[in-house]
DNA sequence: TAGATTGTTAATCGATTAACAATC
DNA sequence: TAGATTGTTAATCGATTAACAATC
């Protein structure tokens, strides 16, 4: 089943309540969870909560709350992190290995971190062929046949601003269905794919908005 | 001058702004830009971004639109931007070295980057008292001196998630007043701190869902 | 002057919160 | 049964968009 069409505002919700309950089921023996605490540890208020999860079922009893395990695992399913989802990662700068060490670090850690990095894409000659952590460089001429081969739903990108927007359309063309965009450029991609970008910079000049250089009194 | 109370909404747009108006400043001959063509750049609309300006003053002239040097000159005033602000960085590990790269490469490539990064910190004694991209390592221990002497105002958080809490802690305690936060915790501290919280693994699980594995037809 | 575009007010849209009947 | 907490509807709040007089 697909929903009609939920707010990204609730979407971005999910991973938090579902990291929450994932902490709760190793760190506490509790059997289930109320909207109100769930709220709290996600730092949410209770009534969303419960209207966000409300969206997908009714997940809960009254009196009594969520189960624990049962929502954690409604909620994998809702974001389809319920079996393996093979991910891709393009440009293997500094940046690119430290996020693959990362990942990869992520994923042998926690066995339900289903997001697997798989490949690994760069235009560099001497990094190609080499691999990172064990997943194999390959350049970008393979795009097309890896995506395929290797069922890539979602590419990392972390390549130089000026090389970001030619390498998506690559992928996209490849039918690549997500990207995680780490160049501080603004990519055009059609509707069908989806982008979420992350831009240091960007925050860090919203940060400094916050911190006058004159001491606050 | 401080402004009474403008929404974060507001406020993580301005750095956007700034980008296309620096980008505008080489790339463009043309003195002038319309709320029109900003907005379309910047991937807002035009009456948002005449409304998000008029919270800092008025900066247009009708039938003319907004003299470039000047917004970009005025934006970077209301962001803090006009003068350097230093920066620091807990958690030297490859995400630490990944992001102190690129921030030095940003900082010398861009003269008008005014957030510089002059301080790393760890607690790996191999680590202290060496130094990357030139930037020396300290301990824990000298946060609290450092703080002071270099006037930080802002650091980046790439330590594990178990040490951030404590981390952070000690910053709040030197007196930093905005925290960027790679750590997959929520982070406590006090109103006068800002935090801004940049978690990789929750935007690939929010990316899974707009990714079914089943093909959309 | 005529055309364009601002700054601002009013209208709309969307998201969050409050409240409460249903019920475990 | 009594207490607690859900799912849901209505109320509120906040953010975006439309519209337009002012004016360059």
């Amino acid at each position: 089943m697909r929903w009609n069409k939920i707010s990204d505002a609730v979407i971005r919700r999910l991973p938090l309540y579902l990291r929450v309950l994932d902490d709760l089921a190793e760190e506490s023996e509790a059997e289930s969870i109320s909207s109100q605490e769930l709220g709290v540890r996600a730092g949410v208020g209770p009534a969303l909560v419960r209207k966000d999860l409300a969206w997908f079922g009714e997940f809960g009893k009254q009196g009594v709350g969520y189960e624990i395990g049962f929502l954690r695992d409604e909620l994998r399913k809702i974001l389809n992190l319920d079996s393996k989802l093979p991910v891709a990662l393009v440009g293997v700068g500094s940046l690119g290995s430290a996020l693959t060490r990362y990942h990869v670090r992520r994923f042998e850690e926690d066995a339900s971190f289903n997001l697997e990095l798989v490949a690994l894409f760069d235009n560099n000659l001497t990094k190609i062929g080499d691999s990172v952590e064990g997943i194999p460089v390959y350049g970008l001429e393979d795009i097309k046949h890896q995506v395929k081969e290797k069922g890539l739903k979602i590419v990392i990108v972390t390549v130089p601003a000026q090389s970001a927007q030619d390498v998506v359309n690559q992928f996209v063309d490849a039918g690549i269905q997500g990207i995680l965009n780490f160049a501080p450029v603004k990519l055009k991609a059609p509707d069908t794919v989806h982008v979420v970008n992350t831009d240091v910079s960007l925050e860090l000049q919203r940060l400094a908005y916050y911190v006058p250089s004159v001491s606050p009194n």
